[in-house]
DNA sequence: GCCCGTTCCAATGTATGCACAGAAGGGCTC
DNA sequence: GAGCCCTTCTGTGCATACATTGGAACGGGC
């Protein structure tokens, strides 16, 4: 793998993951010296930042961490709400509909992954990220891909606020059972009203303060 | 303003503008000497062009631009339309009701800024952009922004394919007038169904093979 | 005591040199 | 004569050295 590469993981990872906070500055001097590697591939790396919209560029002090707030989260959903259902309209047109009908069969067997104890959860998670992966590869448009990509990335990196919640993650399975259910039966309007309902309540439950001991948002 | 900046802007008006080809490779000794920059500043640039999509990366044989094709135009469009639907719908909403008003009248007068000879269709495209910015604007999202971004270069790339069509133009410019309307009337529903036809149009024009003598798509 | 100017420093922006990898061409062998 | 391997060469990836700009701190003047 490229250094540039290698930087840029390391530094996405560290700032979707909170050990970057919003406002840290990235020097290029220092964070070459702490990734190992030299400033050139630092400097492509924080390119990719900045394009991400990880970043921004800070007039004459170098690149900063971008903030992250609760409005944010608002935003990134105005975007999200569109992209994922024209993504899922066209997944339900053009998919292979044995595909959905497995991954819908899998989501009604997710209780038991979310019940198990710690890292079942990871399991689940994997299987949303196969949903999206199978819903991308059925829209078959690299446009589309290219406008979520950061919005998930966005996402990511709110998801990382909050510790999980069963609760909500047995919901979210249930709502994505159905969309795999819709897609699997090739229906784009009943695909997009169960993405539309799964986005609403991802986003009122990101919304809600965390209430009790670990009352956490379930963003995917 | 920095060399990779200059590096940047020239050759994505080189690749927009269509004076590179689908195909084409930029080398980064070729490309450096040709724009009389160092190769670090262009390797950025084309870093650049790489997120944007304009450009790819070819194993082992630097970057190659990207292919666009009638396909694309289609794929552009399903991300273009729910967007720019999203785009308007928030603008309705929050947008300051008195500079669509204004945007309206304006392209109420399009017609004259149309039938004029020579540079004044290019008040004409200045006008859809100051319309776009206020849209932009007034949504105030700018995860929105950050997706339309690449939509809109790939639109603009679409754009160069043909020439002017006056007949479209005009039509495209009482799209817009309603477009605007529905804008200072605050009204998002019809704001999105003012959008759906203009895009309809758009597209539809596009896919329309320039039949008589110069029968130029408009996408604007 | 406060404000403005100057100077020094540090961090970014740029250029160039070096090393490695992939591809193309030629030569050798079957 | 054709196919395969080796050599060479071009071009990218990385590192480091140099220039330039912006900022902060210190000193002088008001």
């Amino acid at each position: 793998m490229r250094a540039s590469d290698r930087a840029y993981a390391l530094l996405r990872s560290d700032i979707v993951e909170w050990r970057l906070a919003p406002g840290d500055v990235l020097a290029e001097v220092e964070q070459s010296a702490r990734l190992g590697v030299s400033r050139t591939p630092l400097r492509e790396a924080l390119a990719r930042l900045v394009a991400d919209g990880l970043a921004a560029p800070h007039a004459g002090r170098g690149v900063v961490v971008s903030a992250i707030s609760l409005e944010a989260v608002t935003d990134v959903f105005e975007v999200r709400l569109p992209l994922e259902c024209a993504a899922v309209r066209l997944a339900a047109s053009r998919g292979d509909r044995g595909v959905f009908t497995a991954l819908a069969a899998e989501f009604a067997l997710a209780g038991r992954l979310i019940e198990d104890d710690d890292g079942a959860q990871d399991a689940y998670y994997a299987l949303v990220a196969r949903l999206d992966q199978c819903i991308d590869a059925a829209a078959g448009n690299r446009y589309l891909l290219q406008a979520q990509k950061p919005i998930r990335t966005h996402l990511a990196r709110v998801r990382r606020l909050a510790r999980d919640n069963p609760e909500r993650l047995l919901a979210s399975a249930r709502e994505h059972e159905q969309i795999a259910l819709a897609l699997a039966s090739g229906n784009a309007d009943l695909a997009e009203a169960s993405m539309r309902v799964h986005l609403h309540h991802s986003l009122q439950h990101l919304l809600t303060p965390a209430g009790g001991k670990d009352d956490p948002p379930d963003t995917s």
